[in-house]
DNA sequence: AAATTATTTGCAAGTAATTCGCATTTAGGA
DNA sequence: TCCTAAATGCGAATTACTTGCAAATAATTT
């Protein structure tokens, strides 16, 4: 067996049944996309999905496709306040990460605690020499959303979609 | 005593207190964009902020003073997956958030639990259906950062913050 | 209270990240 | 192999945020 990081099959073959089984083309672009993530140890940015790409797929290719893989919840968005998302493949055990604020290096958490907790983390950590904040965000639908579920799937072609309060 | 939400003192006077004590001038831009936060309910973006601001303060000092206040501590960054950053008061305990990612609902988590203790969470929202994500980031700096600390807080006038690594 | 100066602001233009419209191509079922 | 919905590629558009610079101003000094 191969030595790959987390424990997962991330051949062409796997991301194409993934893709099936969520009910997508299995497109050269989507799977160029899915290694792209699966072979880097960090998550990525559009821009370095881009250029880890042989040629072909484009910027809206490349976004769109986070946009699909996200909603399937197949890859997962990362905010690393670099002014830019990033991404990466979702379904490995849950972790965090630790983000230099000052060069932006990143380091993975592997359990997960809080602010207690932080002296731990240091310590366990490899390159940092201190944590001075941290965000946890908590994502899903709330109940009006919920109430009027599934209006039309395929209705939200033009308009923004999501309707947001004013701020 | 009024009857305000976090156990704080938001007067003009108070910001003009904490401006001064970091350093910075008490200007009007500066006391009304901390006004503003401190009167929302939840984070703001810099759109709402200058919508609720009176008349003047144009975007560039809006987004001037989220970052120089964000720097000083004095407000926090929120990533709330609205695709723009979004801002409240720091120094409050410590919370997290629930948002809706259809409808962008957002609603404070006042205890700090993780995965295990979502339904938990949920059960205690107001307004949620269901969690079906959460994300935790720490913030620091890294040793490498920290051994050439410093290197001249004002000498980054021009070049790009962070020096990124590939992705 | 007026003079002084480093900060801060406002404006207008600029840049980076992400999205959209639409014609063309393609994956995968019939 | 044909057919059709889904996906791509291209260019243009939009959004979020930043920057350069001259004018304004907070707070210190006199």
């Amino acid at each position: 067996m191969p030595s790959s990081a987390r424990t997962a099959d991330h051949t062409a073959e796997a991301f194409r049944r993934t893709l099936r089984a969520h009910g997508l083309k299995a497109t050269p672009a989507r799977i160029a996309v899915l290694t792209a993530l699966a072979r880097a140890p960090r998550p990525m940015s559009a821009q370095a999905v881009m250029d880890a790409l042989p040629r072909n797929a484009d910027q809206a290719t490349v976004y769109r496709t986070f946009r699909t893989l996200k909603e399937k919840g197949v890859i997962r968005q990362i905010d690393l306040r670099h002014n830019h998302a990033h991404y990466e493949i979702a379904g490995a055990e849950e972790h965090h990460h630790l983000v230099c604020l000052q060069c932006g290096r990143v380091e993975d958490v592997d359990r997960c605690w809080i602010e207690d907790m932080q002296p731990a983390v240091l310590r366990r950590a490899k390159h940092f020499a201190r944590i001075t904040q941290h965000a946890l965000e908590f994502y899903g639908i709330c109940r009006s959303c919920a109430a009027r579920e599934r209006p039309s799937p395929r209705s939200t072609a033009k308009g923004s979609d999501i309707p947001l309060p004013s701020y």
